[in-house]
DNA sequence: CGATATCTTGAGGAATCTCAATACTAGTGG
DNA sequence: CCACTAGTATTGAGATTCCTCAAGATATCG
């Protein structure tokens, strides 16, 4: 039987139920990656699916880590604060990506839907129990998180030293690279968040974001298109822009 | 029999012979900590210690990932770099520290040596094969692996989000809760890098760094020692001001 | 004790931020 | 179908932090 809708969130949508884990759009690239059969049944078994709405918040810096996530649908952003309000976004989470990850007893970061989400939930503890079981499941976790440390490693080279428009250059070639990944278009790149979000990614204010936006459609780089669409026009020139060359 | 020392490396310092894994001052602390006996012996028989001077380079970005490394003494940085030279450091490591934990093919960013340092070295290929005979090795990599992953998330906090004097003050306590954690005096801090490479791993110039600590000396929050130590006379401020309160 | 590297200090400049106003967009109700 | 509203994005002008360039001071090491 395919894992239950949390009741506390919103209404089952239509493909929630009639897909089992087999048929898992992120399967492959997630951690369930590394089960079949009777294992990816008891994957399964443990697993709630949860929805969230744009701007809704997933779990909260401070509180008890008590599940973990796969993000099956929609854009997550993960944020820390400082006390006086100042965030900065450490990374933006697709289809695929494990929440969660850190596996201390409590949330080291907040975490909240962009866009409208879905995500499959598991209990933490039973996840780290599992882990003994299935050797297989933890390298596979332990590989993503290196992923991760390594994207981060990137990310504090572009917040310590790239310019303003070093900074927007690389984050549109993530977010194509990104979309080429999961087998989407790479030009007309979507941009789901909103321009205070990308300002907290890179270390700037909306306003510089905005300006340097501009700056790059007039110089002939980019065009700013509806539905939050930016077409790459000179996709070399943007390579360029993004290393400082 | 205790791992011979590379012979590519400088020659052998007096413990290096004289010490078994089971007397390592960082086992406890470190992957190794994991094993015990027969398997204790197995590890060491396939590490290699080796050794580097201040400025030595230990590896490069792009080098193919042939080993990974404990580190047993000494202070270590890694960083990246952008194609004028413009340099991030993303971490430095002190005993206990594992390196070459992404585990890819090829090495991600440069590592070298800031003191003099020893190293237990690793080949990747074996290690990687360790880690499905022995789960208990690979659930402590992963845990540190984590742990490295919410130090960038910090990082980014820091270097996109805090003012230079925010910065400092950060920094400064970092290394105070590092030396403490390792049993070491956590007051008169040591700094052992230099004001270039705390500029690079925070994001700002020599210079500034340079006039943050005239003026945190100035307004009497820390004393600056000789031998590269800085006495922290108000740690209370200090905690506010790496806050931003 | 001199040479070299590192660190500190100063003056001016540039990138980015802040504050403020205007334009745009999407959703809502008439 | 259009006007209204609230949120979001853009643009402008001035302020500020931090950087750049340059010189002087200090430390380190043979």
């Amino acid at each position: 039987m395919y894992p239950f809708e949390d009741v506390r969130f919103r209404g089952i949508a239509p493909q929630a139920e009639s897909i089992p884990c087999a048929a898992c759009p992120v399967r492959e690239i997630t951690v369930c990656g590394a089960f079949q059969g009777k294992d990816l049944h008891r994957m399964g078994s443990i697993a709630h699916i949860v929805r969230f709405d744009a701007g809704q918040t997933i779990f909260s810096e401070g509180e008890c880590a008590e599940h973990v996530f796969n993000v099956t649908s929609g854009t997550i952003k993960l944020y820390k604060l400082l006390s006086d309000g100042r965030r900065q976004i450490t990374g933006f989470l697709t289809p695929g990506d494990f929440l969660g990850l850190a596996m201390n007893e409590i949330y080291a970061y907040n975490a909240e839907a962009v866009t409208q989400t879905s995500l499959c939930r598991f209990s933490r503890r039973r996840i780290e129990a599992l882990l003994d079981v299935f050797p297989k499941m933890q390298r596979r976790l332990f590989s993503m998180t290196s992923n991760e440390l390594a994207a981060a490693q990137d990310q504090m080279l572009l917040l310590g030293r790239k310019t303003a428009k070093e900074k927007i250059c690389t984050f549109l070639l993530m977010l194509s690279r990104r979309a080429a990944r999961r087998g989407q278009r790479e030009n007309p790149v979507i941009v789901p968040m909103c321009r205070t979000d990308i300002a907290d990614y890179l270390g700037l204010t909306t306003e510089t974001v905005s300006r340097t936006f501009t700056q790059l459609r007039t110089t002939g780089v980019i065009l700013l298109e509806e539905g939050n669409r930016v077409r790459v026009v000179d996709m070399a020139r943007l390579r360029d822009l993004a290393e400082g060359v």
